[in-house]
DNA sequence: TAATGGGTACTTTTT
DNA sequence: GTACCCATTA
């Protein structure tokens, strides 16, 4: 590829702010992005241009992400752009993945065997819970694992700082007791837990610099997320060089509770002072209104950080909010809801478009049942992994001990499956044998076996014969098959698995064992077979995985297959399942909000919005569950939905209220039912979607006769079946509502999608909210007035003094109207104690002089979306214009100023913002859109069977038999269904 | 001592 | 619907 090539595909397809973030010649670089500005593809243009302009050699280049997705997404886009030589090259991955990577290739340096296993989840939990109860520890091992992990992703303290007693006092003793132990035990077992991944990779690249001698870059994406540990690691990648490149939004932090540190940024920008600060303000993913609600919700956090988001495209419909009966019923009504947008827009929605976003997998099972009695094919993602179910789990776990027979923990987990006579008397004492005896577990049984030494744990005949047999044999032969796949390709993994399948007979387990669900449970089996061949498919062709050589740094060649194979199981969770499950066009998503992170949709359902749920009844923070909300509600392209049913999962006996994230403004910022659909609505999210909105009569023609064009199946204010007779008190809904009125704005809406005279029925809204000052809209004629109003009011945006407060005090080089990062930061550092950083407060950009260093260079380009616009200011004129007209630090609510530019833009908006490259759709459908053209996916945990290929539904398993065919092509539900008599 | 049946009490988020 | 604990039976 040439370099006009690059400037024509990469360049052209970036706004001014991304252009500047992705060329910046500066060698840190801290791009602050929030949602929907173009982040991932700012990060990826800039690898692109870093690769191509400034000559870094692939393989030196370090990208580490947070999530998998976010790191095959990345990957792709890439390839795409760069071809996939080079794509392999790069050393890319989550941070987690990177330093297992390392760590095998270069472990030996600090001691550890390169046949290392990864401790997951449950291994930790089961070998604390065994220790705590063996040494009779007076802590409770889930809390002693969260201790031991928060305590490892801390990072390591200053080393010359010992003092650190004072904290102690307040911990348990148990708890270092059973850290230890649980440390001992890992490296007895040749395990390496998720944590230690990254605290060792740290010791590693502390120990031998060498090892990331030829890094020239490392660029992290979702900084936000990192913890101590991590952002040691990202140092330590980058140490040659210095040269860094992070992308975070901290209103999109929600990994808190995993020692995220926010305070992460403000570390980088003190540590690398050079480092040049880009804000990217433009949302090209969201609708106006979409965008309000969000940042409604967000604003309510008056630590936050102020920043600005410019949503680039119309007001489109109201966000609503929906009040149900039961959780069943928010079920019902979101799959009714569902069926007449697919319906009303004829054509133009498909369910792939919709998303429902959860804040814990446990409520998935309400939804997954309501869509799977109404034959909508789903995928969940996130929740409980493949991986976990028991079947699976089972084959992992044999095929664990034939890499690392010595992990006592495995063995003892399958050494009764299938059924060998050995209860868990006999296991636990068979354990404590091993432990006495520093002896591993598989030793202990081999030899008793063999008769070389007597086991003093009592084993009866017919047990060591079973064993003998059933286990050893296995595991022996699978072994000895496993080290012939390393030779030569003559056995492969495939090979493995299904000898496996053989020697335990394991499909007659299954039938023998789960009776009534064998068949599910075999299917599983055969979806894991199929894991593996792409595996092997993948790894066929990817010689990847390697890290360049590099002079004196002995590297031990990894070949095993079988142990990166269960590594990448541990890592990737989420399983890799890309394509050849076939039409993922029909399918409804349900994801956690966390898995969500990064994605995007044109419908999103956010259900279950009440206190206990988010904010979660054991979270810790409540605004990081208010952010969570946040990116739940940002993931919407053009429609947003969230609801609260009157009842929890439990049932009658407990009474849930609204969230009080949006209970205050509830009833002026969302509307009460789902929107009309009219001709209006279809063009304002064709043109959000940049699709092609279907005529008016298709739609119509189409309309089965049943169906009700309305949200209207379900009443709005449900009544409490508790007390149906109609009691005022807990009967309606928790959250004030006025029925007869929603109707009418509901109606009112359907025809406002930005065209001038649509305005008016808002009015009364908005005046109330405060959010909006109808007076000081500049744009309320024609559009050229308005685009040149527009331009004034941008550039004044751009130079905007910082906040009400003018804290800026000059000393920087940063234009004064720019918030610096540390703006961010300074909530957690005032936490943190960090001295003369209490001061400050939200929105200050006054941080930066009380660095060591005032040379920060600051830069937020106005982007001008089409690059038509007007020039954005030269950021040394900053402060010269108007700074009057607008306060960028919104006040809790209002911004009149910059809301009025950034909110009128969108009538401008007809003609396509930006040219699309080929490769580069649509800025503001494209953002992250083709994570979710190829999700990853994982078919949600022990639910799913194959009800029936042909209709393509996805049917959670015991929900009883299989709906009636009759049952599935039923479209709609009878509009009376749930409606009380009452109505 | 192994297997089985019934009862109880939950159910964050992820690498 | 399910993980986890206890009492009973084979």
């Amino acid at each position: 590829m040439s370099k006009p090539n690059l400037e024509n595909t990469i360049l052209k397809s970036l706004n001014k702010a991304q252009h500047r973030a992705v060329t910046s010649e500066a060698s840190t670089v801290a791009i602050l992005a929030g949602p929907g500005s173009g982040k991932t593809h700012t990060l990826t243009s800039r690898v692109v241009w870093l690769i191509q302009h400034m000559g870094y050699r692939p393989s030196d280049v370090i990208v580490a992400t947070f999530t998998i997705k976010a790191a095959r997404e990345m990957k792709e886009r890439i390839g795409k752009l760069l071809g996939e030589e080079v794509e392999k090259k790069i050393i890319l991955g989550t941070f987690h993945s990177i330093a297992r990577r390392y760590l095998s290739i270069y472990g030996r340096h600090i001691g550890l065997d390169s046949k290392f296993n990864i401790a997951d989840d449950g291994d930790s939990k089961a070998i604390i819970q065994r220790i705590c109860k063996r040494l009779d520890l007076k802590v409770e091992p889930s809390y002693a694992k969260a201790w031991i992990s928060k305590k490892k992703a801390k990072g390591t303290p200053p080393v010359n700082a010992p003092k650190s007693q004072k904290n102690k006092q307040q911990e348990h003793p148990d708890l270092a007791k059973c850290f230890a132990e649980y440390q001992d035990h890992l490296e007895r077992s040749n395990l390496v837990d998720f944590d230690d991944l990254l605290v060792k990779c740290v010791e590693l690249l502390r120990k031998n610099p060498e090892c990331v001698s030829n890094v020239q870059t490392v660029l992290i994406d979702e900084y936000q997320d990192t913890n101590g540990i991590q952002y040691e690691l990202m140092k330590l990648f980058a140490q040659a060089r210095e040269r860094i490149t992070i992308v975070g939004d901290p209103d999109q932090s929600i990994y808190g509770w995993r020692s995220a540190e926010v305070r992460n940024l403000y570390r980088l920008l003190r540590e690398y002072p050079e480092t040049e600060e880009v804000s990217l303000e433009e949302n090209y993913r969201s609708s106006q209104y979409i965008l309000d609600t969000s940042l409604q919700v967000i604003e309510e956090d008056k630590n936050r950080y102020k920043k600005i988001l410019r949503p680039v495209h119309t007001k489109c419909t109201q966000p609503v909010l929906r009040s149900l009966g039961s959780t069943s019923t928010e079920g019902e009504w979101i799959v009714s809801e569902i069926k007449r947008l697919v319906m009303m827009f004829g054509g133009m929605l498909k369910n792939e478009d919709v998303a429902i976003l959860l804040r814990s997998a446990s409520l998935s099972r309400h939804i997954e049942s309501s869509l799977g009695k109404a034959g909508v094919a789903y995928q969940m993602i996130g929740g409980k992994k493949f991986y976990e179910r028991r079947e699976i789990k089972i084959l992992l776990d044999y095929l664990r001990a034939v890499h690392q027979p010595d992990n006592n923990d495995v063995i003892a987990r399958i050494i009764n499956v299938p059924r060998r006579g050995v209860g868990d008397v006999t296991i636990k004492s068979l354990l404590e044998e091993a432990e006495k005896a520093k002896m591993s577990l598989w030793s202990v049984l081999c030899k008793h076996c063999r008769g070389e030494r007597r086991a003093s744990t009592n084993i009866r005949a017919n047990m060591e014969q079973r064993i003998s047999s059933g286990l050893l044999n296995t595991i022996f032969t699978l072994r000895k098959k496993a080290d012939a796949t390393t030779e030569d390709g003559a056995v492969t993994l495939m090979d493995l698995v299904d000898s496996l399948l053989n020697q335990l007979s394991f499909k007659r387990y299954l039938e023998l064992e789960y009776p009534e669900e064998h068949e599910t449970r075999w299917a599983n089996v055969q979806e894991f077979m199929n894991l593996v061949k792409d595996f092997m498919r993948d790894y066929s062709q990817m010689d990847t995985e390697e890290l360049p050589e590099i002079e004196d740094v002995a590297q031990t060649k990894e070949d095993d297959i079988l142990g990166k194979f269960l590594a990448n199981v541990s890592l990737a969770s989420d399983a890799q399942r890309g394509d050849a499950d076939g039409d993922k066009s029909s399918m409804v998503t349900i994801s956690t909000i966390h898995a969500a992170k990064g994605l995007e949709w044109p419908v999103v359902f956010v259900p279950s919005v009440y206190v206990g749920s988010i904010p979660h009844s054991r979270s810790e923070d409540i605004e990081e569950e208010r952010r969570l909300l946040y990116v739940a509600m940002t993931r919407a392209q053009a429609m947003l939905y969230l609801s609260c049913p009157l009842y929890g999962p439990q049932g009658l006996s407990n009474k849930v209220e609204l969230s009080n994230f949006v209970a205050p403004f509830a009833a002026k910022a969302f509307a009460a039912r789902g929107p009309s659909i009219d001709k209006k609505v279809l063009e304002s999210v064709a043109r959000i979607l940049s699709r092609e909105a279907p005529p008016e009569k298709r739609v119509f023609d189409n309309l089965p006769s049943m169906f009700s064009p309305e949200d209207d199946t379900f009443p709005l204010s449900p009544v409490d079946p508790k007390n149906s007779d109609g009691t005022e008190e807990n009967g309606d809904g928790h959250y004030a509502r006025a029925p007869k009125r929603q109707r009418k704005d509901a109606e009112k809406h359907s025809s406002g999608n930005g065209d001038q005279p649509l305005f008016k029925p808002y009015s009364t809204t908005m005046e109330e909210s405060s959010h909006f000052t109808m007076s000081s809209l500049p744009g309320f004629m024609t559009a050229g007035q308005h685009q040149s109003t527009l331009s004034t009011s941008l550039a004044a945006k751009e130079n905007q003094p910082s906040g009400n407060k003018k804290v800026t005090k000059g000393s920087t080089k940063r234009d004064p109207n720019q918030k610096s990062l540390l703006g961010f930061v300074s909530k957690g550092a005032e936490a943190a104690g960090t001295g003369p950083l209490k001061a400050n407060n939200i929105g200050s950009s006054s941080l930066g002089k009380q660095l060591p260093h005032g040379s920060r260079s600051q830069v937020s380009v106005s982007s001008g979306i089409s690059g038509r616009q007007q020039p954005s200011l030269d950021p040394a004129l900053a402060g010269h214009k108007l700074g009057g007209v607008k306060r960028p630090m919104r006040p809790p609510v209002a911004n009149p100023g910059q809301d009025v530019a950034g909110k009128q833009y969108p009538c401008f908006s007809s003609s396509p913002p930006r040219q699309p490259s080929p490769e580069e759709p649509e800025p503001d459908s494209s953002k992250e859109a083709s994570t979710f053209s190829r999700p990853a996916t994982v078919f949600h945990s022990t639910t799913f069977t194959t009800a029936g290929p042909r209709l393509g539904v996805r049917r959670p398993v015991g929900m009883g038999p299989a709906p009636s065919l009759d049952r599935l092509r039923k479209p709609f539900k009878p509009l009376t269904m749930n409606r009380p008599k009452s109505r």
